[in-house]
DNA sequence: GACATAACCGGACTGGAGTCCATATTCTAG
DNA sequence: CTAGAATATGGACTCCAGTCCGGTTATGTC
């Protein structure tokens, strides 16, 4: 999961619209390998799907699967990408209080729980993102912007360290920990969210 | 990992003594897969080591290792075990106010302290314990026995849900966490004690 | 001390992750 | 339209985790 790599397949910005294109081969695989992925993964279960799985049922080889998405975390938070980005926007350019205009306690709040319920929406394939290979989630792409917005709200609202509460508020919502509380201990999503909306509170603050 | 194996290697409490010893052979075999455990891990690097590796520097076949231990997280909760229960010893009985007679909040600001230490001194090792299998970091025996901990003292300082914010807590704690702020971040052991125990006043507090 | 039985041993085996590179495909410039 | 450079492809390959089971060894009993 190079920063190459990441570029090329639309996962992170590029500032000026650089002069790599995407080769149409490389393209048109790209999208048969989300979609066999996609497929397998509903019918079968994320984890019982291996990446020979996914490349033999999107007729390409494995390392067409490797180069592109990097390993099974890769893979994953692709699969994520679309809806991830949904929530990306309203936080940043939607109505408040997830969106700008609201108090940034406020905001912080609102983002605690869609986040909260996006990662309970798709938890298999965010757990899946997050622990493939060591330490994956706090390389991710997308966690980098969780963390930001997260310590951009906590340094507005006064709280101290924000870098660090941001850490820790994220660490609390890790897939594995958010799948214990729902499956294991059987609690419902609303009871979680509004327990971790008020340790939010309290760590965001003065 | 079942439990039947657990019990025999010591890790989880037997009611009375069972009528089950361990067999001479067994435990010299399980004295020698520690030590080359320990060996190999420090020579090079407990990522670096396989398996197959302390198998056969131990002079023991792979199979015995796998029952012993169950995978390679429960070897290295093997190898923390001595260091682990010396905490622990001094969490329930010791003197406060680590152990018993202080106020809960000073307890448990004192517990993440010394957790905190515990982790930074052996973190690739709890690292491996807590992610070498999906999950394994809230199945082991001792991370319950910390939950408990941090749960009882919540309750008693009057904190709500004081299950979930021991979780909470405890997930900021990761081994990968805490790696990730001490070396990708270069933060010192005693600006990230004095963070999270400031954020965990917050949590204890009523 | 010999036997029955339960527990343990260890290495061959399976299957999946991730790498490598000779070949094929696409793009670009002339 | 063509040639050559740049890039992507895919399947064979390596390495390792984890399983399995026929053979061995310890332990309790007579």
């Amino acid at each position: 999961m190079d920063e190459a790599s990441a570029i090329r397949r639309g996962e992170l910005p590029l500032l000026s619209a650089g002069p790599v294109r995407e080769r149409a081969d490389a393209a048109r695989n790209r999208v048969r390998a989300l979609a066999a992925a996609e497929r397998l993964f509903a019918a079968r279960g994320v984890a019982a799907v291996s990446m020979d799985d996914v490349a033999t049922s999107a007729g390409v080889g494995k390392g067409t699967l490797y180069r592109r998405f990097g390993d099974k975390s890769g893979l994953a938070a692709a699969l994520l990408d679309e809806r991830e980005s949904r929530l990306q926007a309203a936080m940043l350019g939607g109505p408040p209080p997830l969106g700008p205009g609201a108090p940034p306690a406020d905001r912080l709040a609102a983002f605690v729980a869609a986040y909260l319920e996006f990662v309970d929406a798709h938890l298999d394939l965010v757990a899946m993102s997050q622990t493939a290979s060591p330490g994956a989630r706090l390389r991710t792409g997308s966690h980098r912007l969780w963390r930001q917005h997260c310590r951009i709200l906590l340094a507005e609202a006064g709280a101290a360290d924000p870098d660090l509460r941001a850490d820790a508020l994220l660490a609390a919502l890790t897939a594995e920990q958010v799948r214990h509380w729902r499956r294991d201990e059987g609690r419902s999503l609303a009871e979680l969210t509004s327990a971790i909306v008020e340790i939010t509170g309290r760590l965001a603050a003065r």
